[in-house]
DNA sequence: GTCTAAACGAGACGGTACGTCCGGTCTTACA
DNA sequence: TGTAAGACCGGACGTACCGTCTCGTTTAGAC
């Protein structure tokens, strides 16, 4: 029978969305206004309007609702976009994500952080979900640049990366001056020099 | 003259060096051993033999406690010892600073970035007495280099210091991949090729 | 009709009886045990089982714990019953209520009572949850009394109970002498004797 | 040596009795104003200007301090005046009593007897230093009643003082109702009615 | 249309750590 | 030696959340 292809469908009430996305938008903006503390089960259900046992019913515990809450709204709100010549794709790229992290979402990501230093899971989600997909991308980058001439062979994409992006997580975390675009470009300037063709 | 050295040794009991000692001693232990889960006041307080009232008349909150004991503790086993040509001296600091992090010194100091994250006078106090002085110190070195003409005259020494130092706090909040002095070698070599004067 | 009894029944899980009444039967031992000291909520929580937190949802301290305890078990052993001649009804009851004060439960008022002392809401609940209700049934029985030309016609009744019972009340918290039932009855005769008409 | 027949002198600072004065107008004072919250060691401490331990130099614990306060000012202040008929001196000193125990005393005298409940020393000290000799100097002044046919020869005495402060003590640690000499007055009068000769 | 199992809200419960308060002891400097 | 100052241990307080659990209610799909 045509039919019997069909997934299973569970028996019961199906899960409703909505009580999710709640949780996950109250999540958020918890995270950005008040950082790690204030981020609390109880508040994020207060918010949201929903029970406590349905946000434990979804996620293991507050490290994995955090990461969560931040992949599903705040990631893609500073996905990249490559588009010319990459060196300054990427520079163009890292201004925007140095203003991008200036505010709340630098907020969010030192909270994840913190959170990562006590719980391992959250830590694993924020490596895997989050900092090696985008460090893939731009690796990716990197390499056209070395194919199209503007960077030198024998470069270590891996410390390439972390010279470019670990300033600014440095600055999010221990935030000893304020990060600005015009201070992410003039980082991105001086690493590329480093990398010009002999 | 012989009078003026004479301190006014106030009136009650004085304060018994051995238990503040104790207590931070068990403060940085515990700091190492479990990062900042299980770096609870009670545990401080049972480990250092202590009464947790004590640790309170001496620091207000945990967040406090902590940087008391990294500072007193592991800040003076990372000290800089600056002596010969300016970039072989940093990038070797680097390296011994990089094989220093990646053990038990990275996990308190990533612990205390966590904490700081909800408790804004850990962060001044992290900022204040640990990193604005680190970095000051490397300024200075840099100045040097610039004098003595290994490093080009037009250089932003903030961001120098970013580039050379961000990455691996990075590396100690963000642990995609471990650290090693030679990453740190090639790290240095990588940034201070940039800096070289045309 | 059969609907009207029909009990809303509030939504979450239902309060689990066997948990509070451990808790009020730990309070009521401890209280006999140790009197006031002694009587501490960690060990309440100790002895009946429970989380201090559960006992802090239900009580707001430990003065209204205690309080709670006395009246759920003691109380109702020493509730009165009302017979035969009023006269005789009450110097019968007040033996009873002597013997049974002389011993456990006199520690617990006396232990009440001392809370009381520093605690407003104890003493409101002692005053109107124990003294006013049985002062009270003592003066309708005094009516009665009255009535049947037992007592004089011109008493004051408060006074009345002040010098039947606050002798009593009296020997419990200043026990200068043991309390006994033999005492209580002799009392009770020499304040009949003032009572009687002329 | 002349000087060795001097009067033996002991050797340091002699004892000053002002501190000790003031530490024990501290207590009472804070008994009074506050009742038996209130009543610390440190406030006592503060308010006289003296130093904690030279309290527990002289005093044992908080119970001692209690009732040393209270022995040496408040007590002096009620103390009887027998002059008259033993029924009639009785009665106005039992108005006066009430008088003076409505007020600031009232609640010292009910801090004491809460502290006894958890103090064996404190009613030790309360039962010998007050409450004995009171009831010994009441018994002494009914017997004068006797001797002088004002009462009945076959009284048991101890009942009768108990008749007589019992209600008293009763409103103070259990105030269900404001004490007034007319009170106290009603009160001498029904219970010395019973005591007539026949 | 009814049945039914899952989703969901509500909240009780055992725990753990917090930071505070205070008691009582002990150690020092000074008079 | 008495006193002031104050460090120290210890224990209970009441609070805030955590994560688990047990209910009653709701609801979309299966029958």
């Amino acid at each position: 029978m045509s039919a019997s292809k069909r997934q299973p469908r569970r028996r019961g009430r199906p899960q409703g969305d909505e009580v999710k996305v709640a949780i996950l938008k109250a999540a958020n903006e918890l995270l950005e206004e008040q950082g790690y503390s204030g981020f609390t089960i109880e508040a994020v259900a207060a918010r949201a309007g929903a029970a406590r046992s349905t946000i434990y019913r979804w996620w293991p515990n507050r490290g994995a609702l955090a990461m969560a809450g931040f992949l599903s709204e705040t990631a893609p709100k500073i996905a990249y976009k490559w588009t010319k010549s990459p060196i300054s794709d990427i520079k163009k790229q890292m201004m925007v994500v140095a203003e991008v992290y200036s505010g709340k979402v630098g907020r969010t990501i030192s909270a994840l952080v913190a959170q990562s230093q006590r719980d391992p899971e959250t830590l694993k989600a924020l490596l895997e979900g989050y900092v090696q997909p985008r460090r893939e991308e731009a690796k990716r980058v990197l390499m056209r640049g070395i194919e199209c001439g503007e960077l030198r062979k024998n470069i270590d994409l891996d410390i390439v990366v972390d010279s470019l992006y670990g300033p600014i997580w440095y600055r999010i975390v221990v935030p000893h001056a304020p990060i600005s675009a015009r201070w992410a470009g003039k980082l991105a300037d001086q690493v590329f020099r480093g990398l010009r063709p002999e």
